[in-house]
DNA sequence: AAAATAATCTAATCGCCATTAGATTATCGA
DNA sequence: TCGATAATCTAATGGCGATTAGATTATTTT
């Protein structure tokens, strides 16, 4: 069966948390697949027993880091808080989660439209390659449609308290993309030897958005 | 003296224009000289004689794009208004700027990167490439400062506002980050076609920010 | 019209980078 | 210990893209 892999060895997740990194100091295009492997001291065509190219490289970041922020906010979206808690503790994990690990968050920010722009197939290709790029696409588009997900998230939680009263009327969904480019930026500007914790800054950030969308009185 | 350009001949701000746009739908890095040059209909040899490479042209539109904001939201500040009126001006502005031109706005946020790591100069550059080097760096330093004024208008008036009661006790660098944050995401998914127009987009999000800063009652 | 300069082109050059081919080495299960 | 498979390496390949060299064409000034 499968061997167990040996401890020196690296795995994809070692390299996934490299690549974040890289990803995020230069970008997906300056970034080589030398960079990446330096990064975890192998050697660029070793990457390619881990992923087939560069694009699934990118696109198993991207998934990693989208899935491990979901995880964190669905289940305050479920739970039985009232709506404007629940969204406190949902921008206070969003922001925190993005502070914690700036690679990935700005690398969700910045390098999902290299995964747009992904090159046709050439003419000439082989029935492997065809089936490969197809699972890739397929892929790809469920990762988006994921994307979507978490922000509906959001919009959920805020459609709801404008329902129950808790939150003034307001248009959803100008209001999450308000919020989720807040806290997007936050990967960009955030330092972690910086003045404020990662924890402190989501407090103050769902603090203003909880003024501004809370009913008077 | 200098020629007075001729009027079928592309001069320097229709590629600036073209370049943002090509910029914003591809990244900086995949984006080709031949690809913005294609868009004003030249041959990427051709561009070489109004910009001396790709990075100073990548500097020239972010330059026009940030001169343009600034101008725009300057006279705000100075003005004799109110501190609340002054900041939902400031925010309709930028906001309606960067949805009326979202390739400039899109550019100012995606490729400043890509401005950061300018490879250094090599060792066996000639006096006049080493000039034109230092000019570029001095440059670049130039649009950074500038960069951060431009930041500082809305702190500047964030702070005025505290001090004259009109807004609440809050942290302004992190209410300026979350402010502009929410602004720059704009360019990223605002579509001309869309639901709402810019103006209309702005005025909600001035409103939200507003009902964030003021002082109860 | 002649000289000067601006704007553009065609045709290299040169290097870098994603990807592949084909070993080689390491680890595991039997 | 043997065979299998995983992980890695070295050494191409093939193409693309920024930049330059050197014409050529267009416009303006005198």
């Amino acid at each position: 069966m499968a061997r167990k892999p040996a401890d020196q060895s690296v795995n994809r997740e070692d390299i996934l948390l490299a690549a974040a990194e890289v990803l995020q100091r230069k970008g997906f295009e300056a970034t080589t697949m030398k960079d990446i492997a330096g990064a975890v001291k192998l050697t660029a065509a070793s990457l390619y027993h881990h992923f087939r190219n560069k694009d699934a490289l990118l696109l198993a970041v991207l998934e990693a880091g989208l899935d491990h922020i979901i995880n964190q906010i669905e289940p305050i979206v479920h739970s039985a808080l009232s709506s404007d808690e629940k969204l406190r503790q949902m921008i206070c994990a969003h922001v925190v989660g993005v502070t914690h690990n700036t690679a990935v968050g700005a690398t969700m920010v910045f390098e999902i439209r290299s995964l747009m722009d992904v090159k046709p197939l050439s003419e000439t290709a082989s029935e492997a390659d065809q089936r490969a790029y197809h699972d890739f696409i397929a892929r790809r588009n469920r990762f988006f449609a994921h994307r979507d997900a978490f922000e509906e998230l959001f919009r959920f939680v805020i459609r709801e308290g404008i329902a129950n009263g808790c939150f003034r009327q307001t248009d959803v969904g100008i209001f999450t993309k308000t919020l989720l480019g807040a806290h997007n930026w936050v990967g960009v500007w955030y330092r972690p030897n910086g003045r404020l914790s990662g924890e402190e800054i989501a407090a103050m950030m769902a603090d203003s958005f909880l003024r501004a969308l809370r009913n008077e009185g």
